[in-house]
Parts: C-alpha cells; structure tokens; sequence
DNA sequence: GCGAAACGATGAACATGTTCATGTTCGGGA
DNA sequence: TCCCGAACATGAACATGTTCATCGTTTCGC
C-alpha cells in the first residue's frame, strides 16, 4: 500500500461523517438536521465536511454510495437463465427494493430529493453507478429481442431507459408509504411491467 | 367589487414580484438569483416576499401557476373526437410542449428541481392543476376503454399515472437540450407512447 | 534523520434563506 | 368624519450552508 496512514485516516473519517449523517438525517430528516450538528457527532471540525462531500445534498450520496454499488453487482448478477424478460427485469429490481427497504427514512430522501441533482463529486459517482444499472438492463432488453421475446421496432437503450423511468416512478409511490413492504413493492412493479409489456392495446 | 384598492395594490404587488423573479431567475439561474435581488427589482421589502410564498422554490410555482391553469384548460379541450388515443393524448401534451418552449430557461428549473417539491401554498395549487391534468388523462382512457380502444385489465387511473410518468420523464429529457424545439419533443413522446401502447411482446 | 512540499483539517468570516416584532395602510361602522 | 381592527409591508436579527486563509501532519527525496 502507497498511503498507509493518511489514506488510513482518511478513509476512518470519510466513515465517520457517513455515520454521522446517517443518523441524524434519519432521526432529524434531511431538512434539520444541520451541517454543525453533522460535524460534532462526527468528530471532525465543520470544514471538514467540505473535503468529502461538495454541498450538504452530496451528504446523501456520500451515504449511499458504497453500498449501492455492491448492492447493484448483486442486483445485475440476479436473473437466472430461463426466466422471462419481466421475471429477470424483477429479479434485478428485487435486490434494490429489500435494501431500501431497510432503511426507508433514508431512501425517501435520496428518491424523493435528489432524483435529478447532479453536481458534486459523490453525485457523478452515483449517477456512475446508475448508468451501470441501465447498461445492464439494456443487455437483459437486447438478449430478450436476441431471443424473440421482444421485437425489434425501437433499440434496446430506448427501451431500458423506459423500463427504469417505470422502476423510478413505482420505486418513488412505494417509498413514500408508512412502512413499506417489499413484496408489495416488487408486486406493484410487476404489474406495471406487465401493462408495459403486453400493451394497451385490446386484443382480438 | 369588495376590496378594490386593497386587492388591486396586492396583485400588483404579486405581479412585480412574478416578474422579477422571472427574469432573474431567467438571466442568473435559480440558485444564484438571490431573495434581496428579487426584492429590489420588484420595489419591495424583502419580507415581503415571504407574503407570497413560502420559500425560495415557491417562488418558482408563484411565476408558472396561472399561466399553467390556463395552459391545461386549452390542453384537455384539445384532442378531437374520432381520434386515436394516442393521438388525443399527445394533442393534450403538445400544448404544454409548445408553451413551454417559449420559456426554456424557467421550465428547466420547474422540471428539474422542483417536480417531488410539496410544501408550500403555491406548490398546492401547483399540484392541484398537475391532478387536474392526470384526472383528464383518466377519462380519455377510460373512454378508450369503454370503445374497445384499450383492454380492461388494469384501471384507468393506473394507466392514466403510467402515461403521466411517461410523459414526465419524455419532457424532462426534452426540455435538457439547449433549444428545445416542441415538434421534437412531441414526436419523441409519440414514440414513446406507441411503444406503451403496443407493448414489447413480439408479436406472432 | 531532515527539510520541504503536498495533503488534509479547521473554524472564523461570509452569504443568503427565513422569521418576526413593528410600523403602515385601508375599509367600514359609529 | 373619525377611529379601530385587520390586512399588509418591512428590514433587522437570526440560522445555517459554504468559503478560504491558515495551521498541523504525513510523506518523500536527500
């Protein structure tokens, strides 16, 4: 190893903001929770804060981060061979749904406040991140129409960027309930996937 | 009329503030257009602000609200009858494109920053017109439902909130480009929407 | 080991959104 | 006409996010 120690120390401090915001975002709500009372429970001087997260919202991502991505390799690794295009589609989504499902209060910041934020050096590596998730559904979209499942009148990236703006918007309804539950999570979903893969179209 | 010189003072009033926050929020961005300057170019005290809208993001519903209502009278009278129902729909969204478009600058900051903002008195008559809007999207489905148009599978209020969030997202990606051009974006959004109608099974 | 340069931590100072106690203006009843 | 209460306007004071000049620590070439 090249840093030993700073790069030592700094990784502890990095994981005590996270901690830190962790906590009183969750007990306070983003809103008031404050970047001094942030500072203190985390033993570092206010400044601080500055070096690891660009504003107060790349807190949240500074959060998130590291689990997502782990999270996302689960979730990309999860459709089995033989499963349908909905079923795999669901299985990845599975993954994202019972990890936020275990801290809610946190994941309805991240949904509903920073959708579509974008600066700042936590945010690029989520959004990072993100690409990586509809990269991988685009793959799922185009084996689909590799295999016949799904034809071929648009490209598989229109599609799968369809298919996440469903996710998005089924992930933010669900999120926003008392206490949410992933299996009806998953099950809504399910529906919508449904009514997007079979049409509105009346058969027959 | 009960209150003239009263009521009269106080649009005006509403009126000069709309109008400065619209420009400086135009010229400088959201963020940099600061409360003091909107107050100064608007002739009014800088409480007087918090008079007509709760907060900063408030303001920003304060300069579209009654331009809006409007908009979605003329955008629900719009589609025609004997029309498909993706045509009707897309008649009802091309109004919006089209006004939009004339103010690229503002509806940038409504779409991105402010689509999942809630609290606020203008936010609510915001949201209220947005509701308006789904509700119109339900009964043209359910119209299409009842003329065979659509299948009966899922509730018309489910799809209508499907095709709103298509709609959304269609928008929001749109509107992103330097100079959006409306015809464009209708015809990204038609596409779209055919691809929602038809569904993704391949067919026979 | 030693000096210096790079790196990271720090909090006082600043900028700006928001509150609120106070002053001002208007409408209507006596 | 003359008040009085309600509605409205106001900016000083406050709370809090953000910047930056400064300082201590670690690293590295010698």
């Amino acid at each position: 190893m090249k840093e030993s120690l700073r790069e030592q120390k700094k990784l502890e401090t990095r994981d005590r903001i996270r901690r830190a915001a962790a906590q009183l975002f969750t007990q306070r709500g983003y809103g008031a929770a404050t970047m001094r009372q942030i500072a203190a429970r985390a033993h570092v001087g206010l400044g601080t804060l500055f070096n690891y997260a660009e504003d107060k919202r790349d807190l949240v991502f500074l959060i998130f981060n590291e689990e997502l991505n782990a999270i996302t390799d689960v979730a990309l690794a999860a459709p089995r061979p033989g499963q349908s295009l909905v079923e795999k589609l669901l299985a990845v989504f599975r993954v994202h749904y019972g990890w936020l499902a275990t801290k809610p209060a946190l994941a309805r910041i991240l949904l509903q406040e920073l959708t579509f934020y974008s600066s700042g050096k936590q945010a690029a590596t989520f959004h990072g991140i993100r690409k990586r998730l509809i990269d991988g559904l685009e793959a799922l979209v185009a084996a689909a129409q590799k295999a016949g499942e799904v034809h071929r009148r648009e490209k598989p990236g229109v599609i799968a960027r369809h298919i996440f703006f469903v996710y998005s918007a089924s992930l933010r309804w669900w999120i926003a309930a008392p206490k949410p539950d992933p299996e009806k999570g998953v099950a809504e979903l399910r529906r919508m996937l449904r009514l997007q893969f079979d049409g509105l179209r009346k058969k027959g």
